[in-house]
DNA sequence: ATATCATATAGACAATCATCGATGTGTCAA
DNA sequence: TTGACACATCGATGATTGTCTATATGATAT
């Protein structure tokens, strides 16, 4: 299996986060937190791969525009390049999107006793 | 229990997003796009709640700006907020974080068939 | 070699944002 | 009622960002 990636911190709900581990996982987060962006990344990750020669037209966007937030993406780690001729394949880099959504676990979180009591 | 948060939208893997899904989605995504709300947030979400007045000083930002990255979590739904005189407590709201994790998890996403193969 | 195509980069600009100091609002105690 | 306190809002400012047009890069075909 070739990815791994670094488990990078704890839980979001675990502990407070060092400003390391925030400025690491802040980053990540904002790649995915523009729209256009998002729907690009949605794109390229419900399908195998994307040329990214078919990602302009549905984006609704300008080519630079399209290359652009395909960088971002790449250099947060979220998807990966494969070069092929002229044409550049794009594929979501699932590894990745694991760190974020086991990041973002609420998992067993401390249920903040709403509407009744806090029973600490 | 309380809140069940709507289901918003299929997670990212699974088809592209609407332009409308991913507003929501990256609207979301933004509140916790930033190191210093994201330890904020954790600081809130790693304990049943949190005094707003002391969440200040381990920030390391001004009052103000603590206050004004609360609201943001607050209109994200991230967090809620119990008035008790003059203080303000904070704790999170885990279902909208499941929403986010839920929404980005690769489940069982197409695994884009590198060197190896997908055992799937 | 030359033209064409796919993609990336450069530079510019308007909009958004994180932050601050100053001030407003509402609560509690004397 | 007055003062102190907790917190929110206002207004300003420097930095970041999303988008565009124009252009560079690099590969393929003639």
């Amino acid at each position: 299996m070739g990815e791994s990636e670094s488990p990078c911190c704890d839980p979001v709900c675990d502990a407070p986060m060092t400003t390391s581990d925030a400025d690491e996982m802040a980053g990540v987060l904002k790649a995915l937190a523009d729209p256009t962006r998002l729907r690009l990344f949605s794109l390229i990750a419900s399908s195998a791969e994307q040329c990214a020669c078919d990602l302009t037209e549905p984006l609704g966007v300008s080519q630079p525009t399209v290359s652009h937030h395909l960088r971002v993406l790449l250099d947060a780690g979220l998807v990966r390049r494969d070069q092929r001729g002229k044409w550049a394949y794009y594929s979501a880099n699932p590894a990745r999107l694991r760190l974020l959504s086991d990041f973002l676990d609420p998992e067993y979180a401390a249920e903040p006793a709403i509407s009744g009591t806090a029973s600490t």
